[in-house]
DNA sequence: TCCGATTAGATCGGATACGATTAATAATTC
DNA sequence: GAATTATTAATCGTATCCGATCTAATCGGA
């Protein structure tokens, strides 16, 4: 796990393990926005993908995928989901067979609309570090993908 | 989602919100991981359980869930199959039959004691940032978890 | 044009998360 | 001290994640 620099040796408590905080804050958020989330019925999961879809329409599954950092194996399962809850439309690209393009339908947007979860930004008591906080994490995630990538 | 102050409004972009930030850099740690613990056969759940199970012998269910934020409903299934691999044991207290107890075997201690991901510190690119970032997610899992107990 | 290689999604199995429920043991109350 | 209540794990069902594999559609080179 990777640890801070300065507890290297004995210690080894979860408390130095940033890998650990970013997994238990991932936790928590998934926990604040459960109450939210289930007054429209979606999981987190499948909002964050609603919310990724309002970002453009007629995407396929890759680049919804490439956004979210998930393969069709996860998405698929989650984008029928959503088509079925009349949120989203998936279809076939006629110009190749192979791509599905999804869209919001007017439900979709009307639930993207309500902004979900603008109250949990106090509930994070970074204050005015809010938006420093969001582009470190941000940064170490890309940090981490490309050492990842590059070991292949 | 709790987005930054100052994106508040139409743009609702992903890359404004914290919570994805956190999302997806908790994505990014599995999968930098993933190599390491493959090779020890150990996923990052159970690695992170490990972990927490080396700060102290004899710890109960409950208590390395409040470490890990975790429940018996899913931390059970880790267990079994730690003790199954041989890096762990259970044992019911007998002064409290209700109370499951868990310490690492000589082999579990050994591999804790390998530092796997040591290596990742550097792949974050976070430099002397490192400490900081870690301290200021977990004061963010901290409130955030505080705000939805507050809720109940 | 034909056939192998590539690409996009979908499917399947294993491993988390988590709400709800259950079983077994302890503690409490009357 | 028997009955009720509380606590601790475990179990079950649903929903992610992810590696591996599969199928269908497209592309490319000879």
């Amino acid at each position: 796990m990777a640890r801070s620099p300065k507890a290297a040796g004995k210690g080894r408590k979860l408390s130095n393990f940033l890998c650990f905080a970013i997994y238990s804050a991932n936790l928590a958020f998934g926990r604040a926005y459960k109450p939210l989330l289930d007054k429209v019925g979606l999981t987190y999961t499948q909002y964050i993908a609603l919310v990724a879809l309002s970002d453009e329409d007629e995407q396929t599954v890759s680049t919804l995928g490439e956004k979210l950092f998930l393969e069709s194996n996860t998405l698929t399962p989650i984008l029928k989901k959503l088509e079925q809850m009349g949120l989203i439309k998936r279809h076939r690209d006629p110009a190749d067979e192979r791509q599905v393009r999804l869209s919001l339908t007017p439900a979709g947007r009307k639930l993207i609309e309500q902004d979900l979860g603008g109250s949990l930004i106090e509930a994070t008591g970074l204050g005015d570090d809010f938006p420093v906080v969001q582009k470190t994490v941000s940064r170490l995630r890309d940090n981490l993908l490309r050492a990842t990538k590059a070991d292949d």
